[in-house]
RNA sequence: UGGCCUAUGGUGUAACUGGAAACACAUUGGUUUUUGGUACCAAAGAGUCUAGGUUCGAUCCCUAGUGGGCCAACCA
């Protein structure tokens, strides 16, 4: 049996070199570090996910560490939060920490670089120190604090930890160099005078450590091996090994292990924002009914909504990790959910936009309790009864006075299976005044052998439950809401992001929990929402079937139109995307070589073609232009402007992309 | 007028020390089906940003471009 060696990501790499270098496995030791500043989101769990992760595979420990230097922001409600998503994810941590827990541990340490002539006082403004420190291009110069007397910084230090001075009138810094190409090189802080009241060590300290500071040594105490974080630190990184490798004189002999700074890109999912600051305000301004709002990234959020903690790891562990920025379709999201559920979710039947139908030849007053599989993925999960009557709720959408063939579900004149029971025939409907169908009149039969093409799932309106649905659509309308740079995410604001549905549900879930999952049959997978009562029920919609029907329908006349291309020929769409594909990384000479090919491959493209381009990523501007460039040309030739059109055009003339830009003010 | 990171199908991630570009999602067909679901089968889709170089051979190494990201909070 030859073990197939699965791929590893660039950090297990990493580590398994560190393995083969000498380190010894049981050395192994990570963390993962949040803030306790707000609510962890989807986001995070990449984070989680790999240094959990990473724990589980090498049977390390992983430090759960509140990196709490922040009294102004951080509260213990957050703090609660975090462990609660964290266990719900079913990871453990080795120990819960504090950054706080070391302060005077830090503090000492500071103490000897300020004897060692490498920390200083600066008594400057914030706006003096900024100006000084120059810019990314341009190196800082020194401040004229910055060769105080060893003496005299420790006497101020002292003096700034005990209190004695106000806020912003001194900080500690690293004296590093104020000319370095790295700008957390230029002589980075190290604390500052803060008079506020900590979620832990209450008003003992008056001073407080910087982040840079704080995290490395932090990582170093507890001896961490591999820190792992994401991209934006990577200029961090310097400063961490230079802090580090200043403590680590002081405390070699206790202390041996020098941990080591790795990065990944973190998570971006489509059609979402992942910022706290930006997840607070819809907090705050309440567009969302809380951080556990099911619309909301949260991890919260998420649990609410129904997903479970197993469609969540599986998800990171599918998105991978690498170094290079990514958006993550939500369908990835959805894929892992209904993948879970399918084979641990119940199915019932619920009726959400009801008609009516009445069984004609069926006796009045009969009810039948007819058994019904609860899931026929899983043989333990055994059968339940359903009523079944002479009048029942099916779907609106269900039912058609007249259709082709290709629609197979009801339609007068034809049979289709009721789930579970029997196989009816439209007769004939009754409608009201304005034209309404108000009842469809079926009648039965027990022959249930027959082959019918459509099965319906249906109630039994004297039995049927009235419960809220509550069904989602994504908070925001725009694939990347908060990578604009004139237009502020809150624009792009979802107004339809709730619907509220009175359903009807069969009997059977009279019983279900807060939290219990389902599959209405032909529906989707829904949850208990917290808000449900016994006499009220209250269901989320977590995400609904895969639906190949409703998918064709949208463009009906799409089929029909389109020419039966003959498909010996490269089609002239995909020449089209090559092109444009590397249009923006060409010399200029050759981008007008391309427009001209584009132009001319354009003749054969059809609109069809080309409108499934429109939704390509923000980030492909080539293609972008490419699209935009054939899009002149369909236009040219009389193709009419829609909507889709016009919001393609609109948003390329939002982007950064010169180029872009160009060709779509040039339609 | 800087530095660092990065570039592989529509999306994401692989390709062990250079050796016929793989997997998953999405898409499109088909089979099965008392869910237009699931499962199964199949197809299409990239020749690895560009230009050079090293090499018998480059997604991988080197150089230079180009695109994208990050870096100037007493935030983390």
């Amino acid at each position: 049996m030859s073990e197939e060696t699965k791929a590893l990501n660039f950090i297990e790499h990493i580590i398994e070199e560190d393995l083969q270098n000498g380190l010894s496995k049981d050395k192994l030791r990570f963390r993962f570090p949040p803030e306790p500043n707000g609510y962890l989101h989807i986001g995070h769990t990449k984070a989680i996910g790999i240094s959990f992760g990473l724990g589980e595979t090498y049977n390390a420990p992983v430090n759960l560490r509140f990196d709490d230097t922040n009294p102004a922001k951080e509260e213990q409600e957050y703090v609660d939060a975090i462990k609660r998503d964290i266990e719900w994810l079913g990871y453990e941590w080795a120990n819960e920490v504090y950054s706080s827990d070391y302060f005077q541990t830090l503090y000492d340490w500071a103490v000897q670089l300020i004897k060692d002539g490498n920390a200083y006082v600066d008594s400057q403004s914030s706006e003096a120190m900024s100006a000084q420190k120059g810019t990314p291009t341009q190196p800082g110069v020194d401040g004229p604090y910055r060769n105080r007397s060893v003496e005299e910084n420790l006497d101020l230090f002292q003096k700034m930890k005990a209190g004695e001075y106000d806020e912003g009138s001194h900080i500690l810094r690293a004296k590093i160099d104020m000319q370095h190409v790295n700008m957390h090189m230029r002589d980075p802080l190290m604390y500052r005078v803060l008079k506020k009241h900590h979620h832990r060590t209450g008003n003992d300290w008056c001073i407080y450590p910087m982040y840079d500071w704080t995290h490395g040594e932090s990582d170093y105490i507890e001896q961490i091996s591999h820190s792992l974080c994401s991209l934006e630190f990577k200029p961090h990184r310097e400063l961490y090994d230079w802090f580090k490798e200043h403590v680590y004189d002081y405390a070699a002999d206790k202390l041996p292990m020098q941990p080591k700074q790795r990065e990944f890109a973190r998570l971006n999912l489509s059609y979402t924002i992942m910022s706290k600051r930006k997840l607070l305000k819809l907090v705050e301004q309440k567009l969302v009914s809380g951080w556990d709002d099911p619309r909301m990234p949260t991890i919260s959020g998420l649990r609410r909504r129904g997903y479970t903690p197993n469609s969540i790891r599986t998800f990171i562990e599918k998105v991978g990790v690498a170094k290079r920025e990514n958006v993550i379709d939500v369908s990835l999201l959805e894929f892992c959910i209904r993948e879970d559920l399918n084979y641990s979710a119940p199915r019932i039947m619920a009726v959400l936009d009801p008609i009516k139908v009445v069984i004609t030849n069926y006796p009045n007053d009969k009810v039948e309790w007819l058994e019904a599989e609860n899931n026929q993925e899983d043989d333990s999960a055994g059968c339940r009864k359903v009523p079944f009557s002479k009048e029942l709720y099916i779907e609106k959408a269900d039912f058609k006075e007249e259709a082709n063939s290709k629609f197979f579900r009801l339609k007068v004149g034809s049979e289709v299976r009721l789930k579970n029971a029997y196989i009816i025939k439209a007769e004939s409907v009754v409608k009201d005044a304005n034209g309404n169908i108000t009842e469809i009149h079926c009648t039965y039969t027990t022959d249930t052998e027959r082959k019918v093409k459509g099965t319906l799932h249906w109630v039994s309106i004297q039995h049927a439950i009235k419960a809220e649905v509550r069904e989602y659509d994504r908070l925001f309308m725009d694939e990347a809401p908060d990578s604009h740079q004139d237009t502020d995410f809150m624009e792009f604001i979802n107004p339809n992001s709730l619907k509220i549905i009175d359903a009807f549900v069969e009997p059977s879930v009279l019983e279900a929990q807060v939290g219990d999952r389902f599959q209405f049959q032909r529906l989707g997978y829904f949850n208990v929402d917290n808000d449900s009562k016994a006499e009220h029920l209250v269901f989320n919609k977590i995400v609904g079937l895969r639906d190949s029907w409703e998918k064709q329908k949208p463009n009906p006349q799409q089929q029909n139109n389109k020419p039966q291309q003959a498909q010996h020929k490269r089609p002239a769409i995909e020449a089209i995307k090559q092109l444009g594909k590397k249009y923006t990384n060409v010399p200029e000479e050759k981008q007008l070589i391309s427009k001209a090919e584009i132009i001319k491959l354009s003749e054969e493209v059809t609109y069809e073609d080309l409108q499934p381009l429109f939704n390509t990523a923000a980030k492909k501007a080539g293609t972008r232009i490419a699209t935009m460039i054939a899009l002149r040309v369909l236009l040219k030739n009389g193709q009419e402007r829609n909507s889709d059109i016009e919001e393609f055009i609109t948003k390329a003339k939002d982007d950064k992309n010169e180029l872009l830009v160009a060709e779509a003010n040039a339609i």
